[in-house]
DNA sequence: AATGAATGAGCCTTCATTCAT
DNA sequence: CATGAATGAAGGCTCATTCAT
């Protein structure tokens, strides 16, 4: 554990007026690189991208080394932009957990679709590998959010689908491949590999990648096929 | 007097003093049963008691249910007593923190002792599988409190050593039994186990108690000692 | 998300936190003058300049009427700005005293650097008086910071040095002229004006301006060299 | 000064139930000795006498160290009594300082009266040197009340009136003899003790009792009959 | 009469959110 | 669009006071 004290957390705070839609918030329009149409425009996106990623970028970094806790404040300073700025684009603490929590699924459904083009039967196990090893920042980041009851699957339903969808096609093919046990569910295993990020985030921050891997490859084992 | 109402004066308000000893506070104080010495102490004791298990209780569910970040007041409040009375019995959060997490730790290690006594070689399964099934209420705290870096090694050395020394023993049990992989370490064991909490979380508190037995299961199988 | 609500977490308040740096907080940025370069930035320093001073000067007068136990909410409110404002100006209530008191200091300072341009040996005298003469309001707050061992040499050791600094030059020329007792060290004068006022606050604020010159006067007499 | 921060306080809880007459209250009775009537209730009596007379001492010496604040708590652990006991010798916190103040002038006024027996027509400073001398504590504990505008004069007329009326006296008869300036009247006079007592305690608890006495001295000096 | 547990108002501080510039 | 000052609702903690034992 890195600090004897605290961490993840977030303060609870219930908005009280401003709970409303965050729809027509021009964080929400669909990212679509389309709308590069005319320069000007273009211009001040790229400045306002470029201060997202980073607000996004910083944001994740601090969730993970402090907990859901810090402060959008603190956040901001980091970034070297105003607490305003970090409104523009997400609009409410929450908006911030989202689009953290949401950045990090879309590259694991990126690989998940990679590894469905293979043969590989045992796809599924290089995935949960690579997931497992995606390192303690990420895990840091998940195991505060899953801790703090924020559900991926309720907060960004496409996303979670997605991921859901790319693990499922693999699961099958291990399956079909006698390559998993086969009382596994889907459900089960995105608990599990929950459950590998924070034994693992458990073992401690000091802790060797080797150690690391070891837990993981534990659970992995537990995945095979009984021996009969 | 010169004004009716009060004067020069400041609260002395010392940031951090609370982190300052508590020794002598009452629920730091040895619970020595020795006390039980003659009726009227015991008597004004009971009522205290009753409170703090009635704070202590009311915190477990609701740190359970809605995370470590209910308020104190709300505590107090469910608990129908001042919030000045919570304060007595854990003089910050944090003491409240410790107060449960000891209290659930606790039940393990007699648990671990009790079958410590027993010839099973796969005692350590038995007790694994417990700790496993302690229900969603504990896996939530354990799980709220190490998402918020709260470290019981820390805090409460004595019980984590105690906990950490009824598992070894029974894993150099299982060891010379050939009942567990040759590979595992208590340390590894413990992160697994605080996955495991994680893992049933994650599947949610609507899973049937089945599916968390499952997925308990898969981890174990993964301790077993591999196929050659 | 599963509730609709808030989740596990806890609000991080670490006891003492406010003990940390407070550099970086806008109140702690040197005040130099060279911000004043471009119109919108300084107009919306203006504002904020504004409420500082208008803190400031309602915390002085709280402070003087009721002591240093007026609340800081108190404070804010009659300053018509929230608890947050004042809070961004002075991190904690000791900076708001710190504040207070060196502002009063500063004034004392400036006319000891004018007095010390004069050749009156009996500008010493002349500081004194004026001193005294500052008025019940600075003399309560002093005294209720005295009171409350806030103790400018420590909080302030630069505009402590520099008010001793000022008076030792005036005490040493006074001493060249013969103009004061020879045994008076900077020290006792020191000690003398703080009990001065003490003397002009305990007579009463509905004491008349005549008294309180006259119980000046009364030490001001002490401190002339001893008839032989 | 003693320490860096705090000191000198009181919380200014408006007590909100309670604050009716402290009349018929046990503390309130006057203590006549002439209660000592039958046994059994005497006995009880010494008993409560010598806790009352405990508090007070404890009191005194805390609010000399650390302020107004201390708490009553803190003041009934030392005490080695319950805090209900405390409540009952002194049922508001200012009932304590009004009790630790009588304390202390009734000394001063016993010694008022005995110089009043005296021909020595410098009496007057015989008393205001003791009175200045009377130590660091006591200067400590009139200061701190001082600044909290706890105003003897209004809570306990007697006892200030009688200080008033012996310091008269002897004023009186130095005026006849010529030993203080004729311009010299009883209320600068209490006031400038008071501002004694504020510049020896402004000078430091680590001062020494040469440098205290010095002090005094000037402000005595000041009191002389100006030559002409 | 003493004890000490309980109360609860209030304090200082934090921080998500709003809004003037 | 960005800035950063302002807001204000809590939150954790303290402590004078009350009351059951």
């Amino acid at each position: 554990m890195r600090r004897p004290g605290y961490g993840s957390e977030h303060t609870g705070r219930r908005p009280g007026y401003a709970r409303a839609d965050m729809s027509n918030h021009p964080s929400e329009r669909a990212p679509t690189k389309s709308s590069a149409a005319h320069g000007s425009d273009r211009e001040l996106r790229a400045d306002a991208r470029r201060n997202r990623e980073r607000v996004l970028q910083i944001a994740q970094q601090l969730f993970a080394r402090d907990g859901l806790g810090v402060s959008l404040d603190e956040i901001a300073r980091r970034a070297g932009v105003g607490p305003g700025t970090v409104h523009r684009h997400f609009p409410t603490k929450e908006a911030l957990y989202l689009a953290v929590a949401t950045d990090q699924i879309e590259q694991l459904v990126e690989e998940a679709k990679a590894l469905a083009t293979t043969d590989d039967p045992a796809a599924l196990f290089t995935l949960l590998s690579r997931m497992m090893a995606s390192g303690a920042e990420n895990a840091a980041v998940k195991s505060a959010l899953a801790a703090a009851e924020f559900d991926l699957r309720t907060a960004a339903p496409d996303v979670a689908a997605d991921l859901t969808r790319g693990v499922t096609d693999l699961l099958d093919r291990a399956h079909a491949a006698g390559a998993v046990r086969h009382d596994l569910t889907v459900e089960e295993l995105m608990a599990l590999v929950a459950g590998a990020f924070a034994a693992i985030r458990h073992a401690g921050a000091e802790t060797s990648h080797e150690r690391s891997a070891h837990i993981a490859q534990i659970i992995l084992d537990g995945l095979r096929p009984r021996p009969r």
